[in-house]
DNA sequence: GGGGAAATTGTGGTTTTCCGCAATACATCC
DNA sequence: GGATGTATTGCGGAAAACCACAATTTCCCC
């Protein structure tokens, strides 16, 4: 029943108690969840790649790494699946401490199966937002890099709304330079018009 | 030493316990932080204003109405002033529904002096950028408010990077009245270029 | 030396944007 | 009826953006 790799939309368990593993995985299977289960915090880390997706279900309480530590290592290495807890020995501190290091919930066990499907799923489709938005950021960061020094100065000055001969004159070229290197941004931001970039740009 | 009005960052304290409004008002006078202090949730409810500014320090039980509660009638209220609340009666899952539900922080009592000020100070600056933002927003939904309904059609247009002559044709006018409604979005919003208008409702 | 990339510039022409000035038509309000 | 606001349109002229075609210089790498 364990399922490995970059599968999207996985509920990836990390419990050192076989049986919680077990009953987890049917639980999400009856509600048509791929997961995959792993027996301790170091099992999963030395499988971790960042391309997996779906969401993380988290025991606190293991031997050796605990569940906030896989945490922070996770989240250290760049990952932002989303983390729900479950816990039999929670308190508030703990609990509070966790939602405000960023995840996604934190349930106390025994807890009602509904409940823990439904937060899994919200889970794993927040998981596939998330992913969508960093993918196409990270395709607005490529093309951004691809631009000349002076190819980014003039995006800028076209972006504050100044004229190409304002431009020309506060950089010191001829305006037909401006056009030629205007005309070079808009092409690799793949944009036809400065209305298009200013958009393209505020993550619209 | 209790302050009442819409005075700009001031801790709102609701407890009914004297002492602890008495202890609290010490400390964060002390600390330089301005507060006010009301003996039950309704006394405070029933002197809230919208303009009022700061955050809430709530106790959870209270006669009548409790913490949460107030909390969500000011949430109804459209009051987005943080929440700390401070408690010496809290659980796990209390403590978690209250994050979820957008309260800034869940303390329990007895508690650290330093973090809980610390945590009001935080609260604090956070109301007033938030407050900053609305307040932009409410200035450009007023002048999006003050637009005809051609002159959006038109606006929208312009923001879809269409040149004039096809808005005319869309809009079956002639392009003289595009450039028209055009020049009077512009002077409307308050910006000089298309591109300043992409960014003003990006909410850069 | 040759090739490629980046930066720069000019010429001439086209398209698009911008706007003063003027006018008409319609609806609403006092 | 008069005033006001909105929508519409035309004319003529100016400014700004856009670009094909062409060219030169500099720097870096093989």
């Amino acid at each position: 029943m364990t399922e490995y790799g970059p599968t999207p939309g996985t509920a990836h368990i990390v419990d050192d108690d076989e049986a919680i593993r077990d009953a987890l995985s049917w639980l999400f299977k009856s509600r048509g969840i791929a997961s995959s289960a792993w027996p301790s915090a170091e099992a999963f880390l030395a499988d971790y790649r960042p391309q997996m997706r779906g969401c993380l279900v988290l025991d606190i309480r293991m031997e050796d790494m605990s569940g906030p530590e896989l945490f922070d290592r996770l989240r250290s290495q760049g990952c932002r699946m989303p983390v729900i807890y479950l816990t039999g020995h929670g308190d508030v501190p703990l609990a509070v401490q966790s939602l405000k290091n960023g995840a996604f919930d934190f349930i106390e066990k025994p807890c009602n199966d509904n409940l823990l499907a439904d937060r899994v799923a919200e889970a794993l489709a927040l998981d596939a937002e998330v992913n969508q938005r960093a993918s196409q950021q990270a395709s607005v960061a490529e093309r951004l890099a691809s631009l000349t020094q002076r190819e980014r100065e003039v995006m800028d000055a076209v972006l504050a709304g100044k004229l190409n001969k304002v431009i020309a004159g506060d950089l010191d070229i001829a305006m037909r330079t401006v056009e030629v290197h205007r005309a070079r941004v808009f092409e690799k931001m793949g944009v036809k018009s400065a209305v298009e970039l200013a958009k393209l740009l505020a993550g619209n």
